[in-house]
DNA sequence: ACAGGCATGTAAGTCGTTACATGATTAG
DNA sequence: CTAATCATGTAACGACTTACATGCCTGT
């Protein structure tokens, strides 16, 4: 159950409500791991009851802010410990890529454009994150491992994509000669 | 609908039983998206009933290879067409990155050093596909850009993993002066 | 007053995992 | 004859997505 153990291990740093974790899940952690605020709330409710969590403040609007229990923390450090990583995957952007002769040359070349875009981005941010990075606990530093990783990753995939889309601009331009677009 | 679409695309290429497209999600897919045998079988039936993929051969033991039709092969390229891809990513290993501060440096550098020693092996084999590769068709060709995404991103993590690990290895000479391990 | 963002929740349906269940073929 | 591998399927349960539903606060 890698999304109760990744909202414990949110709560165990310090307090979230259930908005923050699903903004955490969009942004940092969104190349990693996504959940959706409904699972979010969902399992929040679940840890709650099984007291793994608590409210440990409100705010405006509803806001409950919760924190991870010693038995919550207990229980995401027994999670790392005990168990293995699954390694089930869902990666659809390079999925497609398996795909991309059923398409026209200009159109699997236009996808791996985009797709070196997107990385390009997604790049820059990480680029950004690194380089205002404060230097504080424990955490932060798990945290800055785990960036670490996905500014590797991602500068690999753009100049992946960038090797991909050229040879698809060959076969094109063999085609018709035309490197426009 | 990913799975559908993988399955469509792998059986446009050439016929398949459902045992073949299992092992292909175990082997060479399987670092982008996974599917169990009961999720492949279910999935071939519904496409079978729409008729979008059919039975072209029987072998022993019950063996039933399909192949997509035409219609199969035509939804596959609407979908890379019309849709665009989920961003829903699940990352297991690198999640557990995040939660790293919860266990002791010298269990944290374990963890990194596991991950770097599965990233290389990994590594080692799509190099030895990659030194095989035969050079046919369109779609052998389309595999290979997506090895080729394989091959860049394993090795950025395994240099990552090494990078990580060695934060880690200061952290616990730092409090007892032992670089055993 | 209104728009945008903050904030929480439920329900229905689909997808995915794990366990159950069976049996044929092949190599040693 | 026996183990490994090939080969297919079903069922129960849990996870995830999408849509539905509500309402408050802040800035303009």
């Amino acid at each position: 159950m890698p999304l109760r153990h990744a909202l414990l291990g949110m709560l165990s740093e310090h307090p979230h409500s259930g908005w923050d974790l699903t903004k955490r899940f969009e942004q940092s952690l969104g190349n990693v791991w996504t959940a959706s605020h409904s699972q979010v709330y969902t399992e929040l409710g679940k840890l709650e009851v099984e007291g793994l969590i608590e409210v440990v403040g409100t705010g405006a609007r509803g806001r409950k802010d919760y924190a991870a229990t010693e038995a919550g923390r207990a229980e995401a450090t027994r999670w790392l410990r005990e168990t293995e990583p699954s390694r089930s995957v869902r990666n659809e952007p390079i999925l497609r890529v398996f795909l991309l002769w059923l398409l026209e040359p200009e159109e699997a070349r236009a996808y791996l454009e985009r797709e070196r875009d997107r990385h390009a981005e997604q790049l820059a941010f990480y680029e950004q994150l690194a380089h205002d990075w404060p230097c504080d606990s424990a955490a932060v530093d798990a945290s800055r491992i785990a960036l670490e990783a996905g500014l590797r990753v991602e500068r690999a995939y753009v100049e992946w994509a960038e090797w991909a889309a050229a040879r698809y601009c060959q076969a094109d331009e063999t085609r018709d000669g035309d490197a426009s677009g």
